[in-house]
DNA sequence: GGGAGATGATTAACATGTTAAGTGAATTCC
DNA sequence: GGAATTCACTTAACATGTTAATCATCTCCC
């Protein structure tokens, strides 16, 4: 039933004998946005990489810089990390020193993160060479087009949050 | 030296006792980017699942729907894979019979890819939802604001192209 | 024509993304 | 007040990102 409704929209396909049309691939939205994170992180991950950081663990340190303890659960909303991917994060950073944990006071499931004075002392020796390249790449694309950009980034999350999925009733029909 | 200079556009550090202040985390631009384009993907990604596709799998059998036959380096630079995670995933794609390849005419070095005949059924399967994915983002969006963004977006790119990273200074000082 | 260097592709090693399952602790609800 | 459920976090398993190293070919140049 969906297939069905979903062939419809299916442009002709035998112009070309054996594609399907669709929108040229590196124009898409999603390869659009990879490609420009890409070249925005690219700036980026050298100087880290100098300070024996990944970009993850730079985002979480910098979120840690924040506030001064952070439920693990906020940690991952913030520093934008899936769940299992933050436990093994903070399990490397916990090692290296970088972090302190603790339980919670009121409820022993929820474990309490902060940075360490060794943490602190690592980003304050990344972060200038950060603010830096940010400045660059202010100055070179514009600061009000870059501010004009983040908005319209701002708007285009805002818009899909309230979209389901749109695969699931494909799903469904499957069942 | 290069601790020294980058120091002078530190604000001033004593405001909040222990923090470093920079731009307000979340709104940095390569977050922006990588919450805009998971929002996108999230659309996406149950419908490929479903059709037991990830989301790279499915970039390279969309690219590959482009032309007869690709090299595996233009192929990488179209899908935007560096070449290692490519290698595993066409060994893997090879081996579910989704795509062909074979050795490049006067360069044995060269390895030349194409979409199989499975490999097209299952694009034309997937297609259409995608489709409806797309314009559903691009309605709800606009059409008009969307390829503002996306002009943006490549003139972003466009302007990093020619930034040589600035960490690499930073290097030099270290050795 | 043969050896040094360049090139295309793969493999290796480690870190993260992604989904599912597991574990222990709190909440609910009867 | 205890079983069932929910919740916070972790582990597990597999796929990809990232850099370095390897391997086979190719090119160039003497």
């Amino acid at each position: 039933m969906a297939r069905k409704k979903l062939d419809e929209i299916r442009p002709e396909d035998d112009a070309s004998a054996r594609r399907t049309p669709m929108r040229e691939f590196s124009r898409s939205l999603p390869m659009s946005l990879l490609r420009a994170r890409e070249a925005v992180m690219r700036q980026f991950r050298p100087s880290l990489r100098n300070h024996g950081l990944t970009e993850q663990q730079w985002r979480i340190l910098r979120a840690l810089t924040a506030g001064d303890e952070i439920e693990v659960t906020e940690l991952a909303r913030v520093a934008f990390l899936l769940g299992p991917s933050l436990s093994r994060i903070l399990r490397d950073l916990e090692a290296r020193a970088l972090i302190e944990r603790r339980a919670a006071e009121n409820d022993a499931r929820r474990a309490v993160v902060s940075i360490s004075a060794k943490g602190l002392k690592l980003i304050e020796a990344v972060a200038p060479t950060s603010e830096v390249i940010y400045a660059a790449i202010t100055k070179r694309y514009g600061a009000r087009k870059l501010a004009e950009l983040q908005e319209m980034l701002g708007a285009l999350e805002a818009t899909l949050a309230g979209m389901g999925s749109a695969g699931e009733a494909e799903v469904e029909a499957e069942d």
